[in-house]
DNA sequence: TACCAGGAGAAAA
DNA sequence: TTTTCTCATGGT
C-alpha cells in the first residue's frame, strides 16, 4: 500500500472525527471478552451482555466457567449469537487460564502469541488482532469489512486481497506504532458507520473531500 | 418489512 | 480450494 496515501486517509479521518477513545473497555480481559462478543454484533448490543455478565459477577475467566453453559449463553443473549459465543468464550477462558492468564501471554511475543489466540475455537484473525492490539498493545493492525469497503472505494485495495496481505499492507505502510493502529481502526470503524447526510449512500464524501490525496 | 451490525466455523460445491 | 450457510438479538 501507498504509504503517503494511507497515511492521508488517517489524517483525514482524524481531522473529521477525532480521537475515538477506544476500547471501551476497564480491563485487557473485558477487552477480550467484548471481541468475542462484538464479532458481526453492533457493540451497544454487547455493552448489554458485558452488563449482565457483570450482574453475575462473571466478568474474570474462573467466573465464567463456573457458570451453566445455558446461564452463559442466558447472560451473553443480548449480543446475539448467544448459543454460539457462549461456546466460543468458553473455550477462550479456558485457554487464557491454561496459559496463565494475562501473565502468561502477555510474556509471549507476539507472532507465537498470535499463533496462539488464532488455535482458540472462535478466535478468527480480527479477534485476536483486536486483542493483540488493544489488550497486549502489540503493534498489529485490524482489518475489519469496514476497512476492506472503505479502502476498495477509495481505490488503495483492489478488493480481492486477503486478510493477511491487507494486514501487512497496513502495518508495513505505517510502521510499528500501536497508538496510531488502535486510533486508526477506531476511525475506521466510526466512518464506516457513518451516513452522509447530504448524499444517502455515499459515506465517503466527506473523507474524498478532506483527503485531497484521495 | 427488510436489512445490517466492530466474524468465524462448518458444510457444500 | 473457494463459496455458501448458519448463528440471533436489537435498532433503523
Amino acid at each position: 500500500m501507498d504509504a503517503e496515501r494511507t497515511r492521508a486517509v488517517y489524517d483525514a479521518l482524524f481531522g473529521v472525527y477525532g480521537p475515538q477513545h477506544w476500547w471501551p473497555a476497564d480491563t485487557p480481559f473485558e477487552v477480550m471478552v467484548g471481541a468475542v462478543l462484538t464479532q458481526n454484533t453492533a457493540w451497544i448490543n454487547v455493552e448489554r451482555a458485558l452488563a449482565r455478565l457483570r450482574e453475575r459477577a462473571a466478568l474474570d475467566a474462573e467466573a465464567i466457567l463456573a457458570l451453566a453453559p445455558d446461564a452463559l449463553a442466558d447472560a451473553l443473549r443480548p449480543a446475539g449469537y448467544f448459543n454460539v459465543k457462549a461456546r466460543r468464550l468458553s473455550a477462550f477462558c479456558e485457554f487464557f487460564l491454561a496459559a496463565g492468564g494475562l501473565e502468561g501471554l502477555s510474556a509471549l511475543e507476539t507472532p507465537p502469541l498470535r499463533r496462539d489466540l488464532l488455535g482458540v475455537k472462535g478466535v478468527g484473525p480480527e479477534t485476536a488482532d483486536d486483542m493483540l492490539l488493544y489488550a497486549f498493545e502489540r503493534p498489529v493492525f485490524v482489518v475489519d469489512a469496514y476497512t476492506r469497503r472503505i479502502f476498495t472505494r477509495l481505490g488503495l485495495l483492489e478488493g480481492d486481497e486477503g486478510y493477511e496481505e491487507i494486514r501487512q499492507g497496513f502495518e508495513t505502510a505505517l510502521g510499528p506504532d500501536v497508538p496510531l493502529f488502535k486510533e486508526y481502526h477506531a476511525l475506521v470503524v466510526r466512518h464506516g458507520k457513518e451516513r452522509c447526510k447530504t448524499r444517502p449512500g455515499c459515506v465517503d464524501c466527506v473523507l474524498r473531500s478532506a483527503c485531497p490525496a484521495v
